[in-house]
DNA sequence: ACGGCTTAATTAATGTCGTCATTAAAATGG
DNA sequence: CCATTTTAATGACGACATTAATTAAGCCGT
């Protein structure tokens, strides 16, 4: 309800930030397509848009086809105006990618992390190494960075320093965001990882045109982004959408978080490998990790009545979890990312199944329940995208 | 993401409707107050205020205390600019109130509703019987109502005429807008009774000054409201909060839904009262209604051990689905309505204590638990609400 | 009771910005 | 090569908020 004043310049400011918009995630676009999307007047675009290739954020490119009449000028992001890191923390590795601004990758490193020995520092100083490599790889000045976007698998708390609780990395409150502030002075975007892939599959993958969107991460662990009104939700100290710790069983298996019968301690890769296990009467589960340990029980499932029953159960686990975001947040899709759930991809018609049984008819009729698009780099392509949403709020205008 | 586009007429909108809103919920204020609290200078503020006294909407109500220098007017709505009509469509009665504009009762009646036989139609009689009685009842015209706002417990799909589904009352895809509009040509607004009862606790209750809260209807049945960033969230259907049908017990008690395990198996009211009958080896709980039942199963804790492990069982569910609505929507607060919650009120504690077990440590710290202010008649008040929230925002201009 | 002081509200001057109406530019087609 | 058509740029106009200056309206001490 709290509405913020509005003056004279804040009119320029929206109508900038609603075409630059519109021409990053929709573009190339023409001057009257603006006109046409926007419902400001033909003047009012072109007064804009001037200043927007003044500036050098927009370049027109080319002219577009025409039957009669002059052709429109083709409008698009300057791709090389300025240029984003995206990094990827996850529980196994850091990944570090440099994009343009048509979101091309220009380069990208890895740093495996060692299972157990994860030391913030140590995160921190790979995420500064990989900025210096991938810089210096795609010979970029470091002037030309718009700024970093950093996704963690784990709760991050905004602040004036964003702050991270990550069990599976045994951080608890790590001030990660100032430990990376002291090795550069770029400018920094912490956020959650399920919620950056949300991001990237919402502007680029199965979430595009949505206004409201669920993404499921199923990994090791699980977590889940939601998009409300287009905007990724985030409450009151941005630890919203922590799907894997509600409760699906009540008082059902222990879960690493503590509490009992979490979604997590069912359906992340790290339960079902043990639920299979058990169901094997103890006996292990072959392969050397967890991807090739699900894989392993994927293919089993070909032949075995056990491994079957596994996966089955997943799926209605699967499902129930997806109808409870379903009858709450009423979505018109779920997503499900991560490379859990792409290993599962062939219990989708399960899930969709388990999920009719458990949610309301009316908001699961709306919903669609599909697989993302954009693989597993969807994290650093998503964390990418936080300067850029900054950029494009404040109508291209950097501080 | 999407802007609407900036008009230089849409700046004074903005300022109109920040202002007013801030004088009728936060109000009497002074123009300073306003100056202070919107950050507008204050010619802007005076001149706005202008407006909006002359237009009636508000009115200058004495000069504040003042120490030296020239005292400053109080600004507050004019209670008489307009009044509302709020009506709850509950399970077994249809109340309908008037309000003048600063929220004050003029008059109300109520309809009891058949178990059974609770056809729309019938319910779409009462409610303009009801409009009808209370204004002549109060001797206020027609003409003055600013429109007409309608809780229902069922979800209510917002549309040109909002359709209702409602288990409880047998109702699919019941035009009650529809119906009702035949009857009159007040400004009508449908909404779910969970999300009105949200509303009002929002602006006169347990809720204000939150932005990000959850409201839990607990009664025969269970429903809930989620305001993120101080507005009602409605999803893609406006079918959005359906907590009830959450499941927390994977596979277990059936639910009158259709599915397993679902919250309000085993926390509503009547669920709670068939579990005690079950815990009782089928003994029937005394008392004639649901209420009184639930009376007695509380009454009985202080000396039935039976009683009292319903009770325990009830606080540990429903700690659990706060928990999940907790890790889910992250919220500053989390408040118990509805009657049966407020009869429950003594498991406040056991309540917490749940769902500080389950919930993730750092989304549970940021939130508190408490129970609702504005007792059973807050879903008429909410409800009458929802035009003035339109009225807000359109800067005072009615359409 | 009467200046001096303080705070509130209004008036005047200035500047930003979008809209409407008009003009210039750049193609196609007979 | 000129008429036609569509796009882009100009200019007059009006809506509004801002800063600075004035006027209004109360306290307080002598």
């Amino acid at each position: 309800m709290e509405l913020a004043r509005a003056t004279n310049r804040s009119v320029r400011l929206r109508n900038r930030s609603a075409l630059l918009s519109r021409i990053f995630l929709d573009g190339p676009l023409t001057r009257q397509d603006l006109v046409r999307g926007t419902g400001l007047s033909q003047p009012a675009v072109s007064n804009v848009v001037g200043d927007l290739i003044d500036e050098g954020l927009v370049m027109e490119a080319g002219a577009a086809e025409s039957d009669g009449g002059r052709p429109s000028m083709m409008l698009r992001v300057a791709p090389r105006h300025a240029v984003v890191v995206g990094v990827d923390v996850g529980e196994t590795r850091v990944r570090v990618e440099l994009f343009d601004l048509t979101m091309t990758v220009l380069g990208s490193v890895e740093y495996p992390l060692e299972h157990n020995g994860t030391e913030p520092a140590t995160v921190a100083g790979h995420v500064l190494a990989g900025i210096d490599r991938v810089l210096a790889d795609s010979s970029v000045a470091r002037s030309e960075v718009l700024g970093v976007g950093v996704g963690v698998s784990g709760v991050v708390e905004q602040g004036t320093h964003a702050v991270v609780d990550a069990q599976t990395l045994g951080w608890h409150r790590v001030p990660l965001e100032r430990l990376i502030a002291e090795g550069t002075d770029l400018p920094l975007h912490l956020d959650n990882g399920a919620k950056t892939l949300g991001q990237a599959e919402m502007w680029f993958g199965a979430g595009r045109g949505a206004r409201h969107a669920v993404f499921a991460l199923v990994g090791s662990g699980v977590g889940a982004a939601v998009v409300t009104n287009g905007v990724t939700y985030r409450g009151a100290s941005s630890s919203a959408g922590e799907w894997g710790h509600t409760t699906l069983v009540y008082g059902g298996r222990p879960c690493r978080c503590g509490a009992r019968g979490c979604l997590e301690a069912y359906v992340g890769a790290e339960a079902v490998i043990d639920r299979y296990r058990e169901a094997r009467r103890g006996r292990p589960v072959p392969g050397d990790d967890e991807e090739s340990q699900l894989a392993a029980l994927v293919a089993a499932a070909e032949k075995s009545e056990t491994a079957r029953r596994v996966l089955d159960e997943t799926a209605g686990y699967l499902g129930a979890g997806v109808a409870n975001l379903i009858n709450l947040f009423n979505p018109e899709r779920v997503v499900l990312g991560g490379w859990a759930a792409m290993a599962l991809g062939g219990l989708l018609p399960a899930i969709r199944e388990a999920a009719g049984r458990q949610a309301l008819r009316a908001p699961y009729a709306q919903a669609t329940i599909e697989l993302g698009r954009l693989g597993v780099d969807a994290v650093a392509l998503g964390a990418a995208t936080l300067p850029i949403a900054r950029l494009l709020a404040n109508g291209g205008i950097r501080r």
